[in-house]
DNA sequence: CGAGCGGTTGAGGCATGTCAAGAGTTGTGG
DNA sequence: CCACAACTCTTGACATGCCTCAACCGCTCG
């Protein structure tokens, strides 16, 4: 690991509250990995061996069952991922695989159930932590389920665009292909809604969205806070599609 | 709150492990009530401020949008609901209403975020239940968007013949027009999937489902431990649906 | 006994997935 | 530097899954 890595690491609400030696003893068991584009560096059904960290790339989350495959979340520096299981000692319940050149921290399972045994205010941050992505994955079960696809794709534009700070104009942070996939819905499907959305206030080009009449598009979208919120402290990942 | 219920409330795994003392201070500050069926008891978006145990009864925990609404998990006797909102001291993503007359425990938020701090075998309860409800949580999205209609409700009742124990024979736990918006369904559509599936080893008498031909049932349901499975613990609800 | 509700069934329509083909882009190796 | 392969994205045609609307049955409960 380098050693300009660990003040990013120590800056994540995880890591930020911990005694500085607690810390240290943590990252001296850990180490950093760099993995190609496209590689699967995380099974679903392994073993849960080391608490991921995202220092540089980006990491896709993906589930299967059945010969089917759906994106479940895009992960971006710096970010940590599949803390539940490593916490529960549990397999995972999903698959990773790099987007592109990608450099991770691992962070043994073992020692982090050990740290926050020993030390409170980890603690006290691994519950924050948990409890700020269990309502993540509501709200996405909550979308799923309440709103078909055109709106799903709706908000999300939305969204994007007041993570960018309302800006009238952005490139797409993922491949469609992707997005589709963590919308549920097909890239066919996806494309055609897209086009059909020109009529509610957007326009494509390209992987370039652009905003032609917000008021719109928020008539269709109906943002709301109890699915589209994010509980502050997850801003943290600026990553296109969120929930760890 | 009456005498007898704390031994049952002390058996949660929440609140297995803390000291007694902390335990009984925790419960001093909480008082029993009772709802008369169809109360709702929780309206999504309001802040947070007790931790909910059910004790006798049952709640449906379920979730709006626009005018729509869908069950997202019933809870039954004993288990606890909204741990993560309490923490985050955030507004309810969900709302619950009581399906029958039900006798519940509030606990005070404040005093829960201030007991994990003070009890470290109490915040390792917390994080490992909150673990276990992200995990329950993802299983949900993922057959959600993995499974289809006919397959989510073949697997449902698979896995309920098998929380019985393997049964061939058993009483639906919840009415079918729950278990349809839980499954992300029309009532009439699983009306019309549960008369199909007598092509698949299911029939149904009433909420008595009968299964006929076990090994067909597995063939379509493809039972997957990463979906299907509860990671243990939270078996301590004998709940029909899941993911608090 | 009648109202209300859950459940079932049918008809019809819309939304979404599937299959296929082609344009555009990217990356690679000769 | 070019040619080719592989891949994404788009579009069209078609199939089907699922929803909507409506009617009806049976049960429960006031």
């Amino acid at each position: 690991m380098r050693p300009e890595d660990l003040p990013e690491i120590r800056h994540l609400h995880l890591f930020r509250d911990m005694a500085q030696a607690n810390f240290e003893s943590l990252m001296a068991s850990s180490y950093a990995q760099i993995f190609p584009q496209g590689l699967e560096m995380i099974r679903q059904g392994d073993p849960a061996d080391f608490l991921h960290i995202v220092l540089e790339g980006s990491v896709e989350l993906f589930a299967q069952w059945s010969g089917r495959e759906c994106t479940m979340a895009v992960l971006r520096p710096v970010s940590t991922f599949i803390l539940a299981a490593c916490i529960r000692d549990a397999p995972y319940l999903m698959s990773a695989r790099t987007l592109e050149r990608t450099r991770i921290i691992l962070v043994p399972a073992s020692d982090l159930r050990a740290m926050f045994r020993h030390d409170t205010e980890f603690a006290v941050s691994v519950i924050n932590e948990l409890a700020a992505c269990y309502r993540s994955v509501v709200r996405n079960a909550k979308t799923l389920k309440l709103r078909n696809s055109r709106e799903r794709v709706a908000s999300y534009l939305l969204r994007q665009s007041l993570l960018a700070g309302g800006v009238a104009s952005y490139i797409l942070p993922v491949e469609k292909r992707l997005l589709a996939s963590y919308l549920g819905m097909t890239p066919e499907n996806l494309s055609r809604t897209l086009r059909l959305l020109e009529a509610d206030g957007i326009k494509m080009d390209g992987a370039r969205v652009i905003i032609t009449d917000r008021e719109k598009l928020t008539v269709l979208a109906q943002p709301d806070r109890l699915i589209d919120g994010s509980d502050e402290i997850a801003g943290q990942t600026g990553s296109g599609l969120p929930d760890r």
